[in-house]
RNA sequence: GGCCUCGUAGCUCAGCGGAUAGAGCAACCGCCUCCUAAGCGGUAGGUCAUAGGUUCGACUCCUAUCGGGGCCGCCA
């Protein structure tokens, strides 16, 4: 969704003064003192490792030293007589080996709270997607049970992903690809076959290659209710399609509702069986053939372990090797039935012609052996134009009180996402998932968690919200409804309108990396700021939020916790997380 | 054997080609007559796995090696 508002234009001061530096360079290029044919690209405006160095810092004369054949002190001091002369800057200096740094005039602080103020939920938006369809592929777990922890962490992902490249202006779609084509709903359909025959009365036993879990016996159950005892004593031939189509119905009932406990909602929900007897998988196979790519031929056995019953098989390949993979990849088996391979490159294939610019899928990591062959289907089925980034989440290791926490399918002791969710809520399940990398296995300690500290970071960042809420009542009670320009004085309130700033570019560096990470940790950092300053207020009264007896000050000086607010709202948005109006 | 991924403080982890590599936990010393102490300040703790390379500049990019995890033709 394109977020259509009448807000102001969209700030991101970093932005801007780096438009104040290409201008400056470029005035630098027409007077001469630089030559023509200089690319600007790699001129960096950034905060500074070091709040001493300034605002900000510009890595220009260092980086365009060599394609000027000039000293970087030569450009840097042309380049600072230049900055100074524009309002916002303050003061510019040479530094280090050539490094600039900027200091701005403090009016433009107090315009970053007022602008995050009337922009509101729209703060930290940004126009970089804007016109760019993304596809966002995440969970597209089996349709054969429940979700499990593994899958929370993919669905988190996902979903908080989504919402960041929506929040940076794309226009994004949510999607779930059903596997109901394969052997899996197949064991599935039998599986609550004999949750049937158990609800008719009748002893069952599940063997290997069945599912035992609990939850198929209301679908069995509900199977008789539907059709009675029709399929008692009757061959698979009679039974398997309805009982297939019927269970996975009922499995995808559970993972809707999953995914609605842990706040995940679907643009989409696409079938994998519906692309088989459509044609579609010929059509996307087809396509390839087109190109050359489509061939029968012998694989080379794997190197180094050659499995004990190898033998050489001729299969329907793709040469997938033409687009930077290791090996072709079969996508027909040697009975003639298409292999898992097939019909995904069909449903990407379908994505493409859909007119997406670009696709994004989130695996787990048990999947990374799938990359390249992905990408290879989507760089040939494309001609290379649309993207496909393929986002892997590691595995969640559970603890209980330190204590691993085994999980085992067999043993039915696996541990489900509503597990998850009815322990910890959606809230702390959500922002504990997101404060890692995807790529990064994940501690998850249930007693950890749900611990109210510092040691925990969700709540870190909701008591900061609270106290700004907080802070806003007392005010209201004081007859101060809305916050006045804002007045900054001290170190501390410049270093949190500092960091406020700096949110419109973390939007830009998360979405541009796919991480949405990026911005748990930010509102952390944020959110220590913010705590830091509240406790300065505990010595230096003149830093109070609210000025007793002073509707004016206070009118002012609520600004800035308010910004911190709006911005921690809005980041906590794009996590998928609420924000508290006071702990309790 | 090949491919992917990770390796940063005692522990758990951040870190965008940029300056003296940062948090939290644990340890130690402090801060509530005061907007929520679920908070804050300070001390201490590092050969960024190793060795090369690219670069004005490398934790970041490339190559090799070591170590952990994952994957590797008729499972999706």
């Amino acid at each position: 969704m394109i977020h259509q508002s009448g807000k102001p234009p969209l700030m991101n001061i970093f932005a801007e003064i780096r438009t104040v530096v290409i201008a400056a360079l470029d005035a630098m290029v027409s007077e001469g003192v630089l030559p023509s044919d200089l690319s600007f690209d790699n001129v960096a405006v950034e905060p500074p490792r070091d709040a001493a160095h300034g605002d900000m810092a510009t890595n220009a004369a260092m980086v365009l030293a060599k394609p000027a054949s000039k000293a970087p002190r030569a450009i840097a001091e042309a380049l600072v007589a230049k900055l100074t002369e524009n309002a916002q800057i303050e003061m510019a200096e040479v530094a280090g080996p050539g490094f600039i740094n900027l200091r701005l005039n403090p009016s433009v602080w107090a315009a970053v709270v007022e602008h995050a103020l009337s922009a509101g939920d729209g703060f930290g938006r940004s126009t970089r997607g804007t016109g760019t369809k993304v596809n966002v592929e995440y969970v597209s777990a089996n349709p054969t049970g429940p979700l499990h922890v593994g899958h929370a962490r993919g669905a988190v992902f996902g979903d908080a992903l989504a919402s960041l490249l929506d929040f940076a202006g794309y226009d994004v779609t949510r999607e779930y690809y059903i596997n109901d084509g394969g052997a899996q709903v197949d064991v599935l359909a039998r599986s609550v076959y004999l949750r049937y025959l158990e609800a008719h009365g009748q002893e069952v036993a599940f063997e290997d290659g069945t599912y035992p879990g609990d939850y198929l016996k209301p679908v069995g159950a509900a199977l008789k209710a539907k059709v009675g005892d029709a399929f008692i004593d009757k061959g698979e031939q009679f039974w398997l399609a309805e009982v297939r189509d019927f269970s996975t119905e009922a499995m995808m009932g559970l993972i809707r509702e999953d995914l609605a406990a842990i706040g995940v909602k679907m643009d989409r929900f696409y079938s994998e069986k519906s692309l088989y007897d459509t044609g579609r998988i010929e059509d996307a196979i087809e396509t390839l053939k087109q190109n050359g790519l489509i061939y029968r031929g012998t694989l080379e056995p794997p190197k180094g372990k050659v499995p004990e019953d190898w033998e050489p098989r001729e299969q329907t390949l793709f040469r997938s090797t033409a687009y930077g993979d290791d090996v072709d990849r079969p996508i027909m088996k040697s009975d003639g039935s298409w292999t898992y391979f097939a019909p995904d490159i069909a449903y990407h294939w379908d994505k493409i012609s859909r007119g997406y610019d670009a696709l994004i899928d989130v695996f787990g990591a048990d999947h990374g052996g799938y990359v390249k062959r992905m990408k290879a289907a989507v760089a040939a089925l494309s001609e290379s134009k649309v993207s496909l980034d393929i986002k892997l989440t590691q595995l969640v290791k559970l603890y209980k009180d330190g204590e691993p926490f085994k999980m085992s399918k067999r043993a039915g002791t696996f541990v489900t996402l509503r597990d998850v969710v009815d322990q910890v809520g959606s809230d702390v399940a959500r922002f504990v998932m997101l404060t890692r990398k995807n790529d990064a296995p994940l501690d998850f300690d249930f007693a950890k968690v749900t611990e109210q500290s510092k040691d925990n970071a969700v709540f870190y960042v909701q008591y900061a919200h609270a106290r700004v809420r907080s802070v806003m009542r007392k005010a209201a009670d004081m007859g101060v409804d809305a916050p006045d320009a804002p007045l900054l004085e001290d170190e501390a309130e410049f270093a949190l309108a500092r960091k406020i700033a700096e949110f419109p570019r973390l939007i830009e560096i998360a979405a541009r990396n796919n991480e949405p990470h990026r911005v748990a940790f930010y509102l952390y950092d944020l959110a220590s700021d913010f705590h830091a300053l509240w406790n300065k207020g505990n010595e230096k009264t003149a830093l109070r939020f609210l000025q007793e007896g002073d509707n004016a000050a206070t009118a002012a000086k609520i600004a800035l916790p308010r910004a911190v607010g709006v911005v921690i709202s809005n980041g906590l948005s794009i996590l998928g997380v609420t924000p508290v109006e006071e702990m309790r």
